[in-house]
DNA sequence: TATTGTTATACTCTATAACTATA
DNA sequence: TATAGTTATAGAGTATAACAATA
């Protein structure tokens, strides 16, 4: 039944690998994201942060006075996801919610004294880790890659409007 | 104290915005996946199919025989995350765990001729999903995108391994 | 009636750890 | 002892739905 020479080598055909899906942005996407994430949440995580509190720190500094519905509308998650992120940051002296005079339903987002300091930090912190992760590519390669995500971005976001949903 | 005359309009200065974030390529790395992944998750489940059975179909069209443990690394997931995925494409009649002579711990995974068939189904959809989804970008554009992802994970991925994990 | 923030709950994805059967 | 696959369990992250206070 069996061949007694030359033992059979071919357990799979060479070295496996994602060949047939690297032909799709979508998926070399996903996969360049996931290679930085580890790293992002590592460079935040002596700062006491996590990916979804930088970034709504980040957006209450650009943005002071900001109500949790316009955050949520601006971080692309549900109100209900703020509040998490917003009690965190609250509980680390980092945000405040502050009354609004003209609508006492809702709270202004202010960012204290020592959260400025903390995002001043992050910011960095980020900065010297995005150049130290991207040191193989020159500042022109990056504008570049930096354009064409805003241009996919764009797209993506016109074709989901266009469709059904 | 305060002034009778002028109300106070700036309740945020102007529209709430990321402006800070989008300095970061991270941001916009996560961004942009985002907004394509719903498309791709929506592409795929008239197929049955999820993101993660999709890859893993990929994979083992392409490098049938191979096996889980195999598999988990290509994916860059855990072994027993590839064994709910296996389960489902098994269920499905799309591949099959094959026995390893050689190794009786081991399966071979392989496609079968349905999974064949839902294979080129699943490409060719992905393919036009993606021709839509990029329509704003021409050919060249799109071809330097894909390299400049590659480049950001290889750097990635250098810049992970020079680090101590 | 509609909206803001909140809570409780559930779902998806993935990770960890312990187990079995083989090696 | 180590490895392949499996199972149970737990942890993020995010979504849905119902609620009180206010508009």
């Amino acid at each position: 039944m069996a061949t007694t020479a030359a033992p059979d080598t071919r357990k799979t055909p060479a070295e496996p690998s994602d060949t047939l899906l690297r032909q799709f942005v979508g998926y070399n996407m996903k996969r360049a994201f996931m290679l930085i994430q580890d790293d992002i949440t590592e460079t935040l995580a002596p700062l006491g942060l996590r990916i979804g509190t930088f970034s709504a720190l980040a957006v209450v500094v650009g943005s002071p006075g900001i109500s949790q519905t316009q955050l949520s509308q601006v971080l692309n998650i549900k109100r209900s996801g703020v509040v998490v992120v917003v009690d965190e940051l609250e509980r680390a002296g980092v945000l405040e919610r502050t009354p609004v005079y003209s609508d006492r339903r809702a709270y202004a987002l202010q960012v204290t004294p020592a959260g400025k300091r903390l995002w001043r930090r992050a910011e960095r912190a980020m900065q010297a880790h995005e150049a130290a992760l991207f040191a193989d590519l020159d500042a022109k390669d990056l504008r570049i890659f930096q354009d064409l995500l805003s241009r996919v971005a764009r797209s993506a976001a016109r074709h989901r409007r266009g469709s059904a949903n």
